[in-house]
RNA sequence: GGGCGAUUAGCUCAGUUGGUUAGAGCGCUACGUUGACAUCGUAGAGGUCACAGAUUCGAGUUCUGUAUCGCCCA
């Protein structure tokens, strides 16, 4: 074995261990249920960033887990075809080519683009690969697959004949860059310094009236291009301001249009002058409005983004010159009040960040009420539980103001809808099978809708759609619903809730029973990753740096569920070096117990001897349990970190190091070390499997070939399906805990003193110890002292009538340690360093007598706890005492 | 405007039914290459747990408010 770990060496190489020995494949059990997991496909778009490293390692943790629990598992891999992201990428390669999608035609372009997604979505496989994902890919599936294709269509059938999904004329997002409608939720929000522009519109005079100065009505807007486009003029009807001129007419600027003034509780008396112009073209809250009160829609910017013909003098300006010119003439008739600043929430493009057109268009929309309650019943009655649950809140306020869902996208890569036009008769005809005569009039005129649908229109179906549906299939069968969703919280909207939806409304269940929500990986400044800031760590790099195990283990240690987390290379590398630790540790076992037989034991077998023994066995068995608990809880985190907390301190620092001098013992003594090293060090493997799979794989493999004679008692040929630990009570042994950490203690306060005195490394100092009770357990563990704090023989006594001199004295609970260290002790120092102590004592002494002395702490806290705090004074008591006794003895000698 | 989160050692973070003297890694200081590991070991220093109240015998942990930062929704 090499002297350090190599992760480049291995990985590859158990990866291609594990696939193509079919481990990743459900081993069937019938008698659990099995544990299914639907992995968030990737964009089909580029590379794996680090936000899928943790939801692939996340995702492998709970997978590996279950399948050494014993459970059928499945892990459905796939990838989404990202219609906008995906055809913009490829628009712009052809742009490169100095073509475009329209110059090549429909179908050149979809050619263009499989090859792309042929070329990426194996960029993708290989990127899971190298994270090691357990998943089966023979269950891979992608969003535009024949399978998956046929399940959108059941589903846009069916909904449309349960009225559920519409055809209308809205007004929808419109980027003008990417050309399409948008939903809501592709409309990122930016707050955005702008100007709120006051302007005058005159009122027409009353009949019979002469118009007089100051008829006016003063309106504010942030958009004063749309003026152009204004029909009507409104006022809260509660508004006194306003009353009298309610119903009367007003003269749009520039144009002279003359609109009314209307009344509509959907405006704000206190925004602006409380009287707002109406665009119903370029508004939802006007288009609304202007239904009230029936308005023309007059749209004054086309889907170009430039004003269109109905803009008069303005007409083929884009909408921002527009603007710029539309004040500016403003200003010359005086007819603006003034121009504050003004912050403005505008809305961008998700992809594009174009600032989003709202215009009015015939597009195809999903009535999500119907879907959204059940789906908002299924989290509120416990049938899904979300964790953490605070996103509960999220997700209730989001399903509680649903708007419809606007599904129509005017691209070409995606799933065409199914609506063919005829015409010869004029009707619309939705339809599972492509069709080429008109049912309604048999005519062969028909035009397939050319638009595509919303990405997310597949993606939502996901969790069945992948597992065969709408055929009754086997694995829809057995594999639904699925156990646990685990993403991003950020798309708990545009997927999640969306899933619960539809596995609701077509399974008639919810699709899995918990929601766990990873926080975002954000770079070392505690910025979100993006391209455009350029700060965007490749997790290949990472990965080709330090290896594939340091880069999970960081991913699932370094934050608490649902909370974001910075990725800061100092902790990859700590965990780099766990890795390597894992790798000596295990490099010490297999080398200095290569002449035992026995292989590795099952660790219910083996036989503690010694105190360490029975330690590390309590330690372990503590350690599993609260593991298995907090995998069962989703805490990852805290399981790793326990793990690592143990192997590293407990194991390496204490056991293997004791280990040392139980292996120069007789042969049973060795042969008993070697079994609980290896069983130790076996069972600990496991534990780590889920987190850090190849290191942990490649060192239990040399211990499974170590074992060879013996194989036929393992359990497992592979560590990746071999049995998670189980919990054994009978290696609970407190006295071990209490007397081993005593122990610890002793050694490390003869190490501190050493230091202090700066005793040279190699030299042997004597110890005299007077440990009361434990001299026969002192006796037993006195090689350990020799041995880890480089002591003679320590001599032991019960209690010491007449103390050393010339030593220095020291306190572990209530044992004295005395080292002689002739010539070297400082009478002066070590009486400052005791002063110091003594003070420390008083003051904890004080502390609890304080407590103890409040009747209702006594009466009042529970019995264990005072016992507790009295049990602690009078181990304080004890120890004040015997510190002050030393001083009193050293300051006598002191000339 | 509404909601959520964060604020703990120089840095990055744990601390999940309220109960030892609040922990880890990195960094820092001292010592060390003893046959697993210098990607290491041994030891040490370092914190009024953002602030102000409240509840409680007892609060980093529960509640209210404030401040700063971040995110989501409208």
């Amino acid at each position: 074995m090499p002297k350090a770990y190599e992760p480049q060496a291995v990985e590859a190489k158990w990866y291609r261990f594990w696939e193509e020995g079919g481990y990743f494949k459900p081993r069937p059990n019938p008698a659990r249920k099995p544990f299914v997991i639907s992995m968030p496909p990737p964009n089909v778009t580029g590379a794996l960033h680090l936000g899928h490293g943790i939801t692939s390692t996340i995702e492998d943790i709970m997978i590996r887990y279950h399948r050494m629990q014993g459970d059928e598992t499945l892990w459905v891999p796939g990838e989404d075809h990202a219609g906008i992201a995906t055809q913009t990428v490829v628009e712009r390669l052809l742009a490169t080519e100095g073509t475009d999608r329209h110059q090549i035609g429909r179908e050149a372009f979809l050619e263009r683009v499989w090859q792309w997604v042929d070329q990426y979505k194996s960029r993708i496989q290989n990127q899971h690969r190298r994270l090691g994902a357990s998943c089966d890919w023979s269950h891979e599936r992608f969003t535009l697959d024949e399978g998956l294709s046929k399940a959108v269509r059941e589903v846009f059938v069916r909904l449309y004949e349960e009225g559920l999904i519409y055809r209308g004329e809205r007004i929808i997002n419109w980027c003008p860059v990417c050309m399409s409608a948008l939903s809501d939720l592709e409309v990122n929000h930016v707050n955005t310094p702008g100007k709120l522009t006051y302007v005058r519109y005159p009122l027409k005079p009353v009949d019979g009236q002469v118009a007089g100065e100051g008829d006016y009505i003063t309106v504010a807007t942030t958009r004063p291009e749309t003026i152009l486009g204004d029909t009507a003029i409104a006022v809260n009807p509660k508004d006194h301001r306003y009353v009298n001129i309610i119903g009367r007419l007003a003269i749009v600027p520039v144009i002279g249009r003359e609109i009314p003034i209307v009344a509509d509780e959907a405006v704000e008396a206190d925004f602006g002058t409380g009287a707002v112009k109406v665009t119903p073209a370029h508004d939802p809250t006007d288009f609304e409005i202007g239904q009230r009160h029936n308005l023309p829609r007059i749209q004054v910017i086309g889907f170009d983004a430039k004003m269109t013909a109905e803009a008069g003098p303005y007409a083929g300006q884009d909408r921002h010159e527009a603007r710029k010119n539309l004040v500016a003439d403003l200003e010359k008739t005086g007819l603006i009040v003034k121009i504050e600043d003004y912050v403005v929430p505008l809305g961008r493009c998700q992809r594009s960040d174009t600032v989003i057109e709202p215009l009015i268009s015939k597009q195809w929309f999903i009535s999500m009420k119907p879907l959204a309650t059940p789906a908002l019943n299924a989290v509120k009655y416990g049938q899904i539980k979300i964790v953490p649950e605070r996103f509960n809140k999220t997700y209730f306020d989001w399903l509680e103001n649903i708007h419809d869902w606007c599904i129509s996208r005017q691209l070409w890569w995606g799933h065409r809808i199914p609506v063919w036009y005829c015409d010869s008769c004029g009707e619309m005809t939705v339809s599972r099978e492509d069709i080429t005569i008109c049912p309604h009039c048999e005519g062969t005129q028909l035009r397939q809708d050319e638009d595509v649908l919303d990405t997310w229109f597949s993606s939502w179906l996901w969790p069945f759609s992948t597992l065969g549906w709408p055929d009754h299939t086997p694995d829809l069968q057995r594999y639904y619903p699925t156990a646990v969703m685990e993403t991003g919280y950020d798309i708990i909207f545009f997927w999640v809730a969306r899933m619960v939806m539809s596995g609701i409304h077509f399974m008639g269940n919810a699709p899995f029973s918990t929601i766990y929500l990873h926080g975002l990986v954000r770079d070392a400044k505690g910025e979100k990753m993006s391209k455009s800031k350029g700060n965007v760590i490749d997790p290949l790099e990472v990965m080709d740096k330090f290896g594939t195990d340091a880069l999970r283990f960081t991913l699932a240690t370094s934050s608490t569920p649902g909370n974001d987390m910075k990725l800061i290379d100092e902790r990859i590398v700590g965990n780099r070096n766990f890795a390597n630790k894992i790798w000596n540790a295990s490099r010490f076992v297999l080398m200095t117990t290569a002449d035992i037989p026995g292989g590795v034991p099952a660790i219910e077998s083996v036989q503690p001897q010694t105190l360490a023994d029975r330690w590390i066995l309590q330690r372990f068995e503590r350690l599993t349990k609260t593991v298995t608990r907090l995998i069962e809880e989703f805490q990852f985190g805290e399981a790793g970190r326990q793990i690592n907390d143990f192997f590293w301190s407990d194991y390496c620092d204490w056991y293997v190091e004791a280990s040392k001098v139980q292996m120069r013992g007789d042969k049973q003594t060795r042969q008993n070390t070697a079994g609980i090293l290896r069983a130790v060090l076996d069972q600990s493997l496991r534990l780590l499997h889920p987190f850090m799979p190849f290191v942990t794989e490649e060192v239990w493999q040399y211990l499974y070939h170590f074992s060879q004679p013996d194989r036929a008692s393992w359990p497992a040929s592979a560590l990746i399906i071999a049995p998670w630990p189980q919990y054994h009570a009978a290696f609970e042994d407190e006295t071990a805990e209490q007397q081993f950490s005593l122990l610890q203690q002793v050694i490390t306060l003869i190490r501190d003193a050493r230091n202090q005195m700066n005793v040279e490394r190699s030299h042997r100092n004597p110890v005299i110890m007077a440990v009361g009770e434990d001299v026969s357990m002192f006796e037993a563990q006195a090689p350990l002292i020799e041995f880890l704090a480089t002591t003679e023989k320590p001599q032991l006594f019960s209690t010491l009538a007449q103390k050393p001199e010339q030593a220095m004295s020291l306190l572990a609970g209530a044992v004295e340690i005395y080292l002689p260290l002739a010539g070297l002790l400082d009478i002066g120092k070590e009486l400052a360093r005791l002063d110091k102590e003594i003070v420390q004592v008083q003051q904890e002494q004080a502390r609890l007598q304080g407590k103890l002395s409040n009747q209702n702490f006594v009466s009042r806290a529970r019995p264990e706890v005072v016992e507790k705090e009295r049990e602690k004074l009078a181990a304080h008591e004890e120890r004040l005492s015997k510190l002050q006794a030393r001083r009193n003895e050293l300051a006598a000698m002191q000339p």
